[in-house]
DNA sequence: ATGCCTCTGTACGCTGCCGTACATACAGGC
DNA sequence: GCCTGTATGTACGGCAGCGTACAGAGGCAT
């Protein structure tokens, strides 16, 4: 027989015994993410943590007023909230959604009660703070030396690579904050994708047209923090 | 009487608890580290975990030949080898000594084991492990934004900060690295500075003359993030 | 003191991105 | 259909930093 209990397809949680996730299941709450939704502010105290499954959360920095740039991208490999595991219960980044989609979530006290009692999920969060921390340190570096058509090639694939799709919904207004550019810059490098036939997109609806194509267009920093690195 | 043992200055040791702290001494060597030397080559496995005490310790990632790019800055404050405890005994990042001096080291195996007996080490270790995050994300946005002036400025600062010293040593060849400037752009910005009173330098050696005058030079990032995360 | 090596300063053309402003095109509601 | 808001395209001067090359200048060793 089938159970009523949500289809959790996050891999962090998928990938504890069965004992552990049977135990934690009746304390996550199934939830939609939207675009756009903010999960947490910098410095606010932090209520829940999140397991994406088909959704994706942006982790950001806010500089000043005007510029904002994205740290790392937390899809259904990982979760929102590594650093309350970390004993601190606030963020020093923003979490906002960038794909709409599922994801469950567990109060911050419930988590930190969990972690205690279990020693895998203890494990699996450490390791997923570790992929997260490179992929940081990845992105700072390339947001440095690499132009924005490559940055902007590599990050629709890794937001490919999350959402398992090639097409998803995002405005060029959206991406210049998440790279940390103009938006002008951001027409300029998605027209010149297009012109080449790697990507189309209309009105905010970007669809990956030859993957092949893109993944030699972006820098190779996609293929050192392409989010598999489980898969090594 | 007055022990014969190590004078820990490492802060993260320094805060255990007495029993927890006289656990661990005998297994810490006290080490020198110079100028230059490698702790740890990306990818390479760990042999040993670093509790700089009067020494500092860059950690960077090297995009590519030519390229390379400070993520964070580990003094007295941390350690080296913080994703080691997080269960990975490989570094993403390429840890390099930036001040010679003093340090304690342990036996990643050891590590692991002290860390699995105290949960006051854990915690620590934890605390550091968040605060590095965030130096790593604040990092990566400063340099996208910020020019290299006020970037040289932070990082003096930092330095600084860690050192306990308004004088070490450092030629702008190896700025250049941490910045992931040219050098040329180093020496500019560093002679604007001079000209401003600010510092001075001579062939490595570097005075920060007008401690106050240099943080206003430097970028708002330094106030976010200068080290001093515990003591809010 | 001589010579070498390291460190710092200067020069020059180039390019990617910035800030800003404005023009076009598409979508949905009425 | 028309209007309005949102999304995308184009234009233009300006500048910070790039890559490269070479010139002084201080330290150190022989």
């Amino acid at each position: 027989m089938i159970s009523n209990r949500p289809s959790v397809t996050n891999k962090l949680l998928a990938e504890l015994p069965r004992a552990v996730y049977n135990r934690m299941l009746p304390q996550l709450e199934a939830v939609t993410l939207v675009y756009g939704e903010i999960l947490f502010e910098v410095g606010e105290a932090i209520k829940h943590v999140y397991f994406p499954s088909d959704s994706l959360v942006s982790l950001l920095t806010q500089v000043d007023s005007r510029h904002a740039l994205e740290v790392g991208m937390v899809g259904n490999e990982g979760l929102v909230g590594v650093t309350f595991a970390l004993g601190i219960n606030t963020s020093p980044v923003r979490a906002m959604v960038q794909g709409s989609g599922a994801a469950h979530r567990m109060t911050a006290t419930r988590f930190r009660t969990e972690l205690q009692q279990s020693a895998h999920l203890q494990k699996g969060v450490s390791l997923y703070t570790h992929a997260l921390m490179a992929q940081i340190a990845q992105t700072a570096a390339c947001n440095r030396f690499h132009n924005i058509e490559a940055r902007l090639a590599r990050w629709l694939l890794m937001t490919r690579d999350r959402v398992g799709a090639n097409q998803f919904h995002l405005t060029q207004e959206f991406l210049s904050d998440m790279l940390g550019v103009r938006r002008v810059g951001v027409t300029k490098a998605a027209h010149a994708l297009k012109s080449r036939d790697l990507i189309d997109y209309r009105r905010g609806n970007i669809d990956i047209v030859d993957g092949r194509g893109l993944e030699k267009a972006a820098c190779s920093c996609y293929w050192l923090n392409n989010g598999k690195h489980h898969k090594a």
